[in-house]
RNA sequence: GCGCCCGUAGCUCAACUGGAUAGAGCAGCGGACUUCUAAUCCGCAGGUUGCAGGUUCGAGUCCUGCCGGGCGUGCCA
């Protein structure tokens, strides 16, 4: 992904409740060793990880690498060091069971049982709310996404901004922003005027049928059209649907002179389908911003007024120009064009002062690839204009590739062959769709294999999520209707097995995991987050069972299983996809 | 030409922002249903992380140069 602005988090401040009171203790019980090895340097903070393997315990240290250069002696040495210092301390044998020295010199702890109980027992008690962090602290954030002009259904390649921006606005929701979410627009550009025209080129052949008709295009691409339909007008059957809308409403009376009423029915009649479709995702905007009032409210005109002023500015050939080589670009480029219309670039950066005057402390873009080059020019527009553009984050993803029969489906806005978001949802359904869209980074080409995506069987990643949801909620029925209580207090140290405890340690990662998908942007992380999850569930129902055990195991267990439904339930419900009880 | 993104198992992709033996799914092979859901699980096999250098205790990750693919490079958005 490309961040052409710094983020404003810092990277001491992402990490979650949970793993921090852990990190922040360990972090205090090293420093205290080093105090007493002669001191670190000043502003020193030991680093920590997941091992990936076991074997290296369950937060690991690099301190000792790190300090290698300061102490001037061996990382292993001063590893060592540390860890009888520790020892000496001695560290809270409630929190960690055990501290390790281990290969070029890291520092493995490990959990100690009442330490996963106590972390279980967090869990159970946040519910619904686990996984949410105080990271953004209450600051704010509006997330533009969609912003497709309304003219035509929503296509694959929107479905994929659509659910990333949402998905990444809930991210930021659960990391402690106050979020939201908007969907920018213009109703007054060229675009617009030819769907207009093609709409009431098809009104008039409805009124009257004999209208001269003419080809348009070439190859294979040719299309039969009345004659006043626009050269490069808008093919797709949803234009003559509008038109025959108008025709069925008012027959022959309206004024075609006049394609202002064309161009107004078709914008809103096409704003309803692609609200609708939003809907179907889950999708709601919490508002619209039309580009027309940075037209109306004079304010990209003042903004090239400021250019001038600053010398930014000039005329020539009839345009008025942006010199961006005053920001290392190639060439300057033109702001407002020879007719008096502004090019794309003036009222977008219009927008984003806009925004940062409404006082969002984060305004976060979403582009496909086609727009990378573009930007720049917008963050260095605010930025000379005193706004702070490092606020400004844009996130870009790559295209999407439909793959039907093991090949890619041709698609073509201008032969109307794309297949709409609509026709996807129905083929493969809303929570495949989403979750599709959500699990590649979006910086990877994303292939969207269609005959995959229908098969509702263990191909399908998505229902291996929700079948470990349906399949926990099974046990709960089937719990109640032993006369198993699952609420109450449980004796969760019970819960001993390398199995639970595997769980547990996977379940007290999800607020780390938000925090890291936010700050990205990257919500993949997520959904790869909740297979392992769901894997670890699994692998526990495989190995402990529930019904039947010893009553006070079995309610821990109960416990467990509920506390793994509802981090599933959170994460799935970020995501946007359902937690169907039945599969 | 220039800018951005990508290049990892046969295929689709991960890899906690520089860590220890590079991991999943699918496809392939071999096993497991008198059990709380088999839409599941267990095992096997699969790699010179595009190539070549560099930085350092340590590189898939950072730097340089190549090779290959995508998207841009407009008085379109």
């Amino acid at each position: 992904m490309v961040h052409w602005a710094t983020s404003p988090y810092s990277p001491s401040t992402h990490e979650s409740d949970l793993q921090s009171g852990m990190q922040a203790y360990l972090t205090d019980c090293i420093l205290s060793a080093l105090a007493s090895m002669g001191g670190a340097p000043e502003g020193f903070a030991p680093e920590f990880e997941q091992p990936a393997n076991p074997d290296h315990g369950d937060l690991s240290s690099n301190a000792a690498m790190q300090l290698a250069r300061h102490f001037r002696k061996a990382p292993r040495a001063i590893a060592e060091d540390i860890v009888s210092h520790l020892r000496d301390l001695p560290l809270d044998a409630a929190r960690v069971a055990a501290v390790e020295l281990a290969g070029p010199g890291f520092l493995n702890f490990r959990f100690a049982d009442a330490h996963l109980a106590n972390e279980l027992q967090q869990i159970i008690a946040a519910g619904a709310d686990f996984g949410r962090t105080t990271t953004g602290n209450g600051k704010r954030a509006l997330v533009e996404f969609v912003s497709a002009n309304p003219t035509g259904p929503l296509t694959v390649g929107h479905g994929r901004n659509a659910v990333l921006g949402d998905t990444v606005a809930t991210l930021l929701e659960w990391s402690g922003f106050e979020v939201d979410r908007e969907y920018y627009f213009n109703d007054a550009g060229r675009q617009m005027r030819i769907l207009g025209e093609s709409v009431r080129a098809r009104y008039m052949a409805r009124v009257s049928p004999d209208i001269p008709t003419k080809q348009i295009g070439e190859g294979d691409e040719i299309l039969t059209v009345p004659e006043p339909f626009p050269e490069d007008g808008y093919r797709g059957a949803y234009i003559d649907d509008i038109a025959g809308e108008l025709f069925e409403a008012h027959g022959g009376n309206l004024d075609t002179d006049d394609v202002e009423p064309f161009k107004r029915a078709a914008e809103k009649q096409i704003f309803a389908d692609i609200e609708a479709t939003l809907a179907r995702l889950g999708i709601h905007m919490d508002s619209f911003f039309n580009e027309r009032t940075l037209y109306d409210s004079n304010r990209v005109w003042e903004i090239v007024e400021a250019f001038r002023e600053k010398d930014l500015a000039y005329d020539k050939d009839g345009a008025v120009w942006f010199k961006t080589t005053e920001f290392g670009k190639e060439a300057d480029t033109v702001l407002v064009k020879s007719t008096g219309e502004p090019t794309y670039r003036l009222p977008d950066i219009g927008y984003h002062a806009d925004k940062l005057e409404r006082g969002y402390d984060l305004c976060i873009d979403i582009f496909g690839a086609d727009h990378i080059a573009t930007f720049p020019d917008v963050l260095d527009g605010i930025r000379s204009l005193g706004y702070d553009a490092d606020k400004v984050d844009v996130v870009i993803y790559q295209f999407v590739t439909l793959i039907r029969g093991g090949e890619p489906v041709k698609m073509s806005t201008r032969k109307a062959t794309y297949v709409t978001l609509d026709e996807l949802m129905d083929e493969v359904g809303d929570d495949v769709t989403r979750f599709f869209f959500l699990m590649r980074s979006p910086n990877t080409h994303l292939e969207f294999d269609l005959d995959l995506a229908k098969e509702a069987s263990d191909k399908n990643p998505v229902f291996y999520l929700q079948y470990a949801h349906a399949r926990i909620c099974s046990i709960l029925r089937k719990a109640e209707e032993t006369g198993l209580e699952r609420r109450g207090t449980a004796d969760l140290s019970l819960l001993d097995h390398p199995a639970e405890q595997t769980l547990v340690k996977v379940m007290m990662d999800l607020p780390d995991t938000i925090d890291r998908a936010a700050e990205n942007r990257e919500p993949h992380r997520l959904s790869n987050y909740l297979r392992e999850v769901a894997v670890a569930f699994t692998q526990f129902y495989g190995q402990c069972r529930i019904i039947g055990e010893d009553e006070s195991l079995a309610k821990a267990r109960l416990q467990l299983a509920d506390a793994a439904r509802q981090v599933l339930a959170n994460g799935l419900s970020i995501l946007g996809i359902s937690t169907p009880e039945r599969m």
